[in-house]
DNA sequence: ATATATGCAAAGGATTTGCACGGTT
DNA sequence: AACCGTGCAAATCCTTTGCATATAT
């Protein structure tokens, strides 16, 4: 089970086999927007792959965020929260996280100024201090229509 | 030890003793610019201040957080770290991670431009979700000058 | 004097590691 | 057949909780 063409590449320098649960792993965030812990995903998968394991799951997310296909955030509840990450610029977004309830909103406006105050900055601190920068995170916290 | 007169009126809401432990958490705070974890917290005031608790830290900077005087982060390190808000706006800054090493870079250059951003999607966040916004994060990552 | 804050020990929860087995290549 | 990936159990690390004691007010 050889995975998607495009990534041939990529598999090369990270792993050596394309397995099951690595496929039913990415499947699974590929398909969904929400914000996944590892335990989400444990069950999630649990159902339709029991026998898989809480391990295989860690090891794996690690693996694909280390490919660059889902990112890695920390919203302060205790555990990480993985995401797809998009290929296209239209699926580029921030977070918007209630402090009350942890209710996760993912936000897009005004990305041309973003994006403009971002090529700014790396510049900067490419100059500064001789930083590659490899990714941005930009989140707003606050409380929701119904926590506040 | 009813501590600086300033935030008497905070005090109240938040707690009720000044103590010897929070004052000297406070003070530590106030007086460094890195971004400490309990346990470094725990273990630089180990040396002058033996007999604390690292549970008193942790519920001290659970207290200085909700008091708004300190502010609390995940850099994905598996700790929270925790630095002092200051209160003038030329304080305000964001950071950058570097990936290998764990590095913090304090940065604050374009901050007009970044409040501008800020300003617009708090206006718009609230418009589109009734949503209240409290505060923001901004970070870059990436390698630093020794581990690229 | 009284109720809050502390410190210790234990519990809790997320993540990582060791190791024998199973499945890809 | 070789060896990488998996799953289980145990270990580790950070953080929280229970409770008796110390202490600020």
């Amino acid at each position: 089970m050889p995975g998607p063409r495009k990534w041939r590449h990529r598999q090369r320098q990270h792993f050596e086999r394309w397995t099951a649960p690595r496929e039913a792993i990415l499947d699974l965030m590929r398909h969904t927007s929400k914000h996944l812990s590892a335990k989400d995903i444990y069950a999630a998968l649990y159902r339709m792959y029991p026998g898989i394991g809480l391990t295989t799951v860690y090891r794996t997310l690690d693996l694909l965020v280390r490919m660059g296909l889902i990112n890695k955030f920390s919203f302060g509840d205790g555990q990480n929260r993985y995401e797809f990450r998009s290929e296209d610029k239209r699926g580029h977004h921030h977070h918007v996280i209630c402090s009350g309830c942890g209710k996760i909103i993912d936000y897009s406006d005004f990305m041309e100024d973003e994006l403009e105050l971002v090529r700014k900055t790396e510049k900067r601190l490419s100059e500064k201090y001789n930083f590659k920068v490899a990714g941005h995170n930009i989140e707003f916290y606050g409380l929701c229509e119904k926590c506040r």
